[in-house]
DNA sequence: GGTCATCTAAGGTCTGACCACTTATGTTCG
DNA sequence: CGAACATAAGTGGTCAGACCTTAGATGACC
């Protein structure tokens, strides 16, 4: 590349390598046909996640620009969740759990309501729990077997709420994905992550953990009957139990805030801060 | 910045140990601290979408660092739609249209079959309908009017399948953002972005779109008259109809494609090969 | 007063060097 | 021999400074 066609340079210039690129009536900004490129690298020679891609140094060189454009256009994608920068390892595509991450930064700062989530919580899991009923394997309805069965120790053993919270959501994330959904389970997680980030979890309330087990146990068992009627039921249970405990607590902490109005609730247990970033 | 600092060389090189980096146990990149310092920056000062920032060389002297380093995170801002950077001009925040379309841009490559796709314009659309029902204000339902007549309006003047699509997408899009859930308007936005990627529109089939056109209308006309669960209903039999319209074509594709396997189709009208991506 | 050359500010790109992390390969020592 | 350490190569991360292009303001000229 980089043919001399000093272009109608007005200093002299003379010293450094005269270049001059062929730009012309492109308005679009190097680095992201440069991003174009490499995507339609990655389809075209088939990559699949996990695959690594050519290094910075190689990709300037297989496309004609500097490595400050290669580095741009990779930032673009890494944000995009297209491809996994690592460093002293190399330019990887990225998996889907990738993409989600990036998905559910790109999300953030636009908050979304409690009410909001948790009316796509039943959009999203109803269904799932639906589809699942008919859609796992007997394979995968073990797995969930066992991880209902974790939660239910855990619950007995008084663990953390953020324990139990991960838990809980690992079995709604499993559901997602035995309902043979992609975009769907890819939804859920993010949905999932902005649950966990914006609001405290239902299972730091009182009794909230010992009934949330049982509804499990509900939705669990109308899996393993196959029953998807009785699974979407007991999911729409489930959720709108935990938002009928969700409020409650809201309308309780208000009402006490409203009481005393200056206090420190230097309390040894819970009253984390609704989370910041 | 950038005192000498020899650091700990590698080869012999000798030079004092000085101070080698302030980084030590950060594994954070140095750009990603820069994107949240100028996001936090944002926040920070109050700015709104339209109001102009430092510029690159500022930003570089406020955070100590680099250009480079200060670039490749406005690359990362800008790609998750938080800021919009002008050539000649400045950076600025981003509108929130601008944040949108950054988001088209992103799910894009992760393959979904169109099986699971209708399934999820169900589950999401279909609830979307009833909320806009009863949450949209008379000014939105006046846009979303307005649009279903450009698309009426474009289906009589026989524009391009491309063309129809963009408009149905924006009708569905405007819907989902008047349902008054920001997370559901988010999924939509991807959802109907990989729908456009994925699979040729059910537009370019003969016939669909007067008939889109019809169910369009029974959409909005529910909508307009704040009939919930009219508008589910009719929500409901759009998309059911073009499941149906694509998986004919589907079936006829196939079938053409097992009689006549070694042609090259070179008729005049139609037949657009599958997106190769 | 309008048009056009010029200047300035700001983003876009290039170059080349050096730093830090990973990994593989040797080398040394118990 | 085998484990711990040292070295080297490969790759992303950062810095520095130079130059180009675009957009807008300024001001001279017709």
């Amino acid at each position: 590349m980089s043919q001399d066609a000093a272009g109608p340079s007005p200093a002299g210039a003379a010293g450094p390598p005269a270049v001059g690129w062929r730009w012309m009536g492109s308005a679009e900004p190097l680095f992201l046909r440069v991003a174009d490129q490499i995507e339609r690298y990655i389809a075209g020679n088939g990559l699949s996640p996990g695959n690594r891609l050519p290094g910075e140094r190689e990709l300037c060189e297989l496309l004609g620009v500097s490595r400050a454009s290669v580095r741009e256009a990779l930032r673009s994608l890494q944000t995009r969740g297209l491809v996994a920068v690592r460093h002293g390892k190399g330019v990887f595509v990225a998996s889907a759990a990738e993409g989600e991450r990036a998905m559910q930064r790109f999300a953030r700062l636009r908050e979304v309501g409690m009410e909001e989530l948790f009316a796509m919580r039943e959009v999203l899991e109803v269904p799932a729990a639906g589809w699942a009923a008919t859609a796992a394997t007997d394979e995968q309805l073990q797995q969930l077997v066992a991880t209902f069965e974790r939660l239910e120790q855990a619950v007995l053993a008084h663990r953390s709420p953020a324990e139990l919270q991960a838990m809980d959501a690992q079995l709604h994330l499993q559901i997602a994905e035995f309902a043979s959904n992609r975009f769907l389970a890819m939804t859920q997680t993010v949905l999932q992550e902005m649950l966990a980030r914006s609001m405290d979890t239902t299972l730091a309330i009182a009794g909230r953990p010992a009934r949330s087990v049982r509804e499990h146990s509900d939705i669990v068992e109308a899996l393993l009957a196959r029953d998807a009627i009785r699974a979407r039921a007991a999911a729409r249970r489930h959720i709108h139990s935990a938002r009928r405990a969700a409020l409650r607590r809201v309308a309780s902490e208000r009402a006490q805030a409203a009481l005393v109005q200056t206090r420190d609730t230097a309390g040894p247990s819970a009253s984390q801060p609704s989370s910041s970033r």
